[in-house]
DNA sequence: ACTTGACATGCAACGCGTTCCATCTCTAAA
DNA sequence: TTTAGAGATGGAACGCGTTGCATGTCAAGT
């Protein structure tokens, strides 16, 4: 492998001219760069990134911060930063991390040591007061609220579209309402959320029977799995889901879509944007099948 | 941030010792690991990733080549190698390529420049030929048959797979068969794997007006499309699917399981094994649904 | 008493691109 | 004619961990 130095002396120029020259940056005359090119092409020189990264203390890496690859939620967010990051000219590495604080702290030690120029978390187990620590050392941006933190965060606004859909299904007359969680409402800001907006709609009492725990194993489809369910055994209920996947489509039930793509891509252009601090992202209730329908008499309803 | 000169400096010892006790190599007395391990932790020193990478020339970072992120079939096999490549101490860079030559090309000298200890080709469109000139650069595994070529590869034996459903269906009587492809058969070895067992089992002329196109940017379940069609038409077809994913049997069809999982982890094992150049993966026909009974029926009928 | 080798430690080169600074030329302005 | 400054180029340090080689000590083996 042909080095800087092979180039500067086959071409019979300086390291540092040859630098210039491929660089375009300062002053090299068109002949000079000529020979340097024709050179280049001779060895088939091609730079070194590592070294350039060592050189100059950037890597052109992100590391995206991923408790599991394989559910949609984080795989939608981790497409659009990949998207956005590669239009950027940077490159994405996925760092899973199943939940175990250890590895987010390896991971983190990994923009300590200028492994990564920025890091997304998608989700995490560690404190806010413990990321806050590594602003130092690169830009960190939470995919979530971060509140009073100073931490950078972009997130939907889920507790107002839940107590939207919840006000939804109360105006059409739904009175039993069953909610799934995956962990308990103190660790989990999705199952905190939910029950709150359950509760400001419905009450304070919700049957703690009809709280439905689901895995986190599972990989597709919460809803879906319900909708079936509820299906197969002729039970009138209806099911809203969440992101907007594409079963929701086939199976036709109704869905949050918290807009996904454009929290990816923002989360990305924030690592860049220090004085951006918090960017929301407002959701939408895609409304389909039996409910889309209701609502829709209602509407006439109210019109006449 | 401090370096290896300052642990050094501060311990009072010499930068190869130093090194030396951080990587328990060579000879150190414990008394001097002693020494240097109070100054790491005073100065809170953590080794420069980068510059181990100048160093060594092996970064523990290798790429996976993928056309599209959002497809279930890359999703699951990225997942896979992911999970091997923590396993072993490496980081995976996703390389998206929406099957552009140019950004193969691009990830290639990524390898060349040192920068990824190894590439996994999840699919691609630059012909093999070209990705041979690089291996001089660093391992490469292909994740499908490379035939004659020396490049590595891992791949489920898809074609077996499909005669072997295609035979099935027709000892179960069916004659009417659909088959689906995204490209044609020139540019899609999926389609052409496809067409081939569809003409082993029933003869060399199909229908050309029952071969449908789906289009790459479909995320998920085209044979749940499928399904979901002829069960609102009322149509008495019936669908086989590919991968086993989730909605596959939420909407109970039955599925050809390329065990994408396994595939993965071992591309990335072939990484590291030279001396291993083809490793086949068996695919399994999960029977649900209609066909399952009927399937059932028949062995019932043989037995008796 | 002498050799051998395990044990311990340090120096300096290496990997490689960038960039500050010094030097030199030549032209246009004063 | 002198001079300032643009234009061009090279030298060398820098970023930082690793490692081959040289040097030195000390105890066990002969």
């Amino acid at each position: 492998m042909a080095n800087i130095r092979d180039v500067a002396k086959l071409s019979g120029h300086s390291v540092s001219t040859v630098s210039r020259a491929l660089n375009h940056s300062g002053y090299v005359s068109a002949a000079t760069r000529q020979e340097i090119l024709v050179a280049v092409k001779q060895l088939d020189y091609h730079r070194n990134d590592i070294a350039l990264a060592l050189s100059t203390g950037k890597t052109h890496q992100i590391g995206v911060i991923i408790p599991f690859v394989n559910r949609p939620y984080f795989q939608k967010l981790t497409a659009a930063i990949t998207a956005e990051a590669f239009e950027q000219g940077y490159q994405v590495t996925l760092l899973p991390t199943n939940y175990q604080p250890e590895r987010e702290r390896q991971y983190l030690a990994m923009l300590k040591h200028h492994l990564l120029d920025g890091l997304i978390f998608l989700s995490r187990s560690l404190p806010f007061s413990e990321l806050v620590d590594f602003r130092d050392y690169g830009p960190i941006v939470c995919c979530e609220d971060t509140f009073d933190y100073p931490l950078a965060s972009v997130f939907t606004n889920r507790g107002e579209s839940f107590v939207h859909a919840f006000q939804l299904l109360k105006q059409c007359g739904f009175r039993h309402i069953g909610v799934t969680v995956s962990r308990d409402e103190h660790h989990s800001q999705s199952a905190k959320l939910t029950l709150q907006a359950y509760k400001m709609v419905y009450g304070p009492q919700l049957d703690p029977v009809l709280i439905y725990r689901h895995t986190c194993r599972m990989t597709d489809g919460i809803a879906a799995g319900a909708q079936r369910e509820l299906q197969q055994q002729g039970h009138g209920a209806l099911v809203i889901g969440q992101e907007n996947i594409p079963v929701s489509f086939l199976m036709d039930y109704s869905t949050i879509d918290h807009r996904l793509t454009e929290m990816g891509t923002t989360a990305f252009k924030l690592l860049f944007q220090p004085e951006i601090m918090k960017q929301a992202i407002s959701s939408e209730l895609i409304l389909r099948g039996r409910l889309k329908k209701i609502v829709a008499q209602q509407q006439a309803k109210s019109r006449s």
